[in-house]
DNA sequence: CCAATATACTGAAACGTTACAGATTGCCAA
DNA sequence: TTGGCAATCTGTAACGTTTCAGTATATTGG
């Protein structure tokens, strides 16, 4: 079925959605010469760029993208690949806010586009890439060697990740200082006496789990602390895992006095833990502990914690895509963000 | 400058996206053939239908999605409209997962269309629907007279409410029975002993407050308790606020013995404005409340907990929008979800 | 005064798709 | 044999946009 409701000719009839005929046959210009002038084109009349640009805004033109699409092959979108099962619950909404911020007075719109524990993180990538779905992207979950980054570098696809790589290759990013986050958190827990201490790692393949062990480590030298190993957890693991092991942990007498977490989910069930083994925080252990919202301390007033904010991810990532796709240098788009301080409740 | 890599007549080169003509010209037949074999019309031979369909898996074959678009209207796309302050981060998380785990095997893309505090509701929909952007939305924060349903419902725009109205007009949606839940919340303190209630309201607004309060409002004369009223805050409201008008109230010699909250921030807040105001849970006062993923019981151990389904929220509502798509009548469309039990902790 | 050139504009084609209105073929009834 | 008809297939136009290759007019230089 045809779905015009003009005839033949021009619509001036006034429902239908402008075009740039209907621009063309109120200015009575050419559609080319209309186009042009939208766009500011050097070659068209002062005056009549004006007198174009005026009639659109009165007749609220917006231009057609699929039409744009179609012709050009820009999309206008920008996508954000997830992991349906493993991001945080915070950090999905916040960094959709961050991007949504950033994106909303240019023409760009948000598609989010999933991928489940069974499919290669590649998938959506793949798909995205090869039907020109989007004119940039942004990943998570960042590996060293990450396929997905190196796959969208061969093709010419903007992008950017959050978190770093390690493959020789620049491109932009977007990370938290976790090597600094895991040394203070270090230096806060020795400051309160604490030497035994063991860390709750984020997920073992991902880049920023290095950077956290690493900081962990040179920071316990640093300070002369002992670490209690603590390997068979990560921030990836359910609820009731991470519980469990803690409550072993705690439960052993070489337990550590000090703990570290990479996420607040996993602070609620390792304080959870240390209380099954019997043990008080503040006490006999304490826990510091990133977060990216203001619960931590309504949970237990004993907690060290530092925030991070995935709101200002979002948002420096999606200016790092947009930075790329306006054809600013990769190099230049890629962005640290240090840790705050490590902070105790404060009434 | 002209995007195209080959120079005029078909590119069999290989390299390039295949289209239709790609198709036709491996096939040796003409575009409209091809495209109608695709779609399993009926005028085609059953044989050319098989090989056409056979090739176009072979190389992959994908419709671009501006040429449908441009020609059909149809854009394949979903949006999620969603306030980028007052929404819960689970609920975005959460209704995201549930909408996509329903368009993965769809061509379907889900967009995500925020708007801030400052703006008209009315704005992204109308924006949506003006520039025709997506073939179905989907909304939250419903009020009983929604001028969003109503504008999509004039403009023939297929919508999924989250929440119901209550304007006499049939549309898809998707809503938890909070009249339910309050009623059992209600029942649940009441079989503790506990009969001076209060209630942190959802926001004052919406639709769902209406059914909570009068879900409450009917439990309270059944079981023969009173409410305490608590009209100071509602889940809207920040941390701090409710944690500070919560300690307040629990200073008063007509405190409430028992609080329901419509939501676990608000939760974790009222518990500390309990503490604050030198009171224990479960002794002094219990809480029931809402919550969509199993944090609470982390929290105190002394919480009822009544667990909602996001996930299953955005599943419903994806499933909705794609049946009103699909021609189904709206009426048909439209689901309840009850409340679980009130759960105390277990161990 | 003529040619060269700059300025301001324009039609046609193309992006990939689908709908419409044929076209071609084979087969059967008259 | 011919007309009619069903079964298959096809070319063209159109969706709204941008780019290419112009055209028309005024302006300048010699």
């Amino acid at each position: 079925m045809d779905r015009r409701v003009t005839k033949k000719g021009d619509d001036t009839s006034g429902k239908e959605r402008p075009t740039l005929k209907t621009l063309a046959f109120m200015t009575g210009l050419g559609v080319t010469t209309v186009s042009r002038a939208l766009k500011d084109a050097p070659e068209i009349g002062a005056e009549t760029r004006r007198r174009v640009q005026l009639v659109a805004k009165q007749i609220g033109y917006r231009p057609n993208r699929a039409g744009v699409r179609l012709r050009t092959g820009k999309t206008n979108v920008i996508s954000l690949v997830l992991n349906t099962e493993h991001e945080l619950m915070s950090f999905v909404s916040d960094i959709i806010y961050g991007v949504t911020e950033v994106i909303a007075d240019t023409p760009y719109h948000l598609i989010v586009t999933p991928y489940s524990r069974s499919q290669d993180p590649l998938d959506p990538v793949r798909y995205l890439v090869e039907t020109g779905s989007a004119d940039g992207v942004i990943i998570s979950r960042t590996q060293p060697n990450d396929p997905r980054a190196r796959y969208m570098l061969e093709h010419g696809v903007p992008f950017a990740t959050h978190g770093r790589t390690d493959m020789g290759l620049v491109h932009p990013y977007h990370d938290f200082d976790n090597y600094a986050f895991a040394g203070e958190a270090v230096r806060a827990l020795a400051a309160k006496g604490r030497n035994r201490l063991a860390l709750v790692t984020p997920p073992v393949g991902l880049t920023y789990f290095r950077y956290t062990v690493n900081g962990f480590a040179d920071a316990l030298s640093e300070v002369g602390a002992s670490e209690v190993p603590f390997n068979t957890v990560s921030i990836d693991h359910t609820i009731e895992q991470i519980r469990m092991r803690t409550a072993q942990l705690m439960r052993r007498d070489d337990r550590p006095d000090g703990i570290i977490s990479s996420a607040a989910a996993a602070t609620l069930a390792v304080v959870a833990g240390i209380e099954d083994a019997g043990l008080k925080l503040g006490r006999d252990v304490d826990v510091v502990s990133k977060q990216s919202s203001e619960v931590l301390h309504l949970f237990r007033r004993e907690l060290l914690v530092v925030n991070e904010d995935f709101r200002l991810a979002g948002s420096e990532l999606a200016r790092a895509v947009l930075g790329w796709i306006a054809g600013k240098e990769p190099g230049s788009l890629q962005s640290l963000s240090k840790p705050s301080e490590v902070l105790p409740y404060r009434g």
